[in-house]
DNA sequence: GTGCACTATTCTCTTAATGTCAATAGATAG
DNA sequence: CTATCTATTGACATTAAGAGAATAGTGCAC
């Protein structure tokens, strides 16, 4: 029942509950654009490469939703697969150009997001 | 006009606009928990302190309202400053201990935002 | 052959958070 | 006396996220 939002940090840290801070949502779309670039791939593959990448708490729909959504944008693009399947049809997501064009810009403000965060730490660590 | 979500890369990188990315926003619950570890502050001089750590695209009733949220989850407290101000009364705030505690658990949840950056970053320079 | 677990995706409803802007008002400089 | 800067609140609209039900193919065990 992951609630994120306001307050996280003391829902989060005071019962050892799986909700996770805004800010792993937030990190979803770069990160599909990131995989996807990396090699084509489904939503059900994508979901345990997010949990390869520690990103576990984020509901399957909410992936799917937003592949979708990418797909809308043309960042992506699907295929049904049909055969070589381990169960129904795989519906199949490979980059754009727009859709490396997208990731050029997140990569800017993955960078710039570093830095916010790196001049909090300096802060922390200073008090 | 910022207008966060989905495919704010592209909206943002074409046209110049005043847009943020959804990850600017979710960092600022942390980030004025920080500034008021520093030293206790009100919503108007944290906005500048927030533009210095170019977190420049976030309206400013969000801030107010975000520390008012804060507030009611005890995590700082405020008092009426109505004296040495440069016009109207200004709400100053404190963090409480619920407060630095919430920061020690934003504190791991930054590092960890680090660490999935940085494993975007090897895959994005890999490819 | 049927029941179960796993694979795979979509849809819908609800709830929560953000965007935006108007309203209010004290202080100060020209 | 009015424009600008300081300072905060409130309400409303829009968007995104959380959660779970529904659907369905595959493969294995019994």
């Amino acid at each position: 029942m992951p609630r994120r939002g306001r307050g996280w940090a003391m829902r989060a840290g005071s019962r050892g509950e799986e909700i996770h801070s805004p800010l792993v949502v937030s990190l979803l779309e770069p990160t599909l654009l990131v995989l996807l670039k990396e090699q084509p791939g489904h939503g059900y593959s994508l979901l345990s490469e997010l949990n390869a990448l520690d990103m576990t708490t984020i509901h399957p729909s909410v992936v799917y939703r937003t592949l979708r959504e990418m797909e809308t944008l043309e960042w992506i693009e699907s295929d049904w697969d049909t055969d070589q399947t381990q169960g129904p049809p795989r519906r199949t997501y490979r980059l754009t150009a727009q859709g490396e064009e997208a990731l050029r810009y997140w990569t800017q403000e993955l960078e710039k997001t570093n830095l916010i965060i790196d001049k909090l730490f300096a802060k922390i660590q200073k008090g």
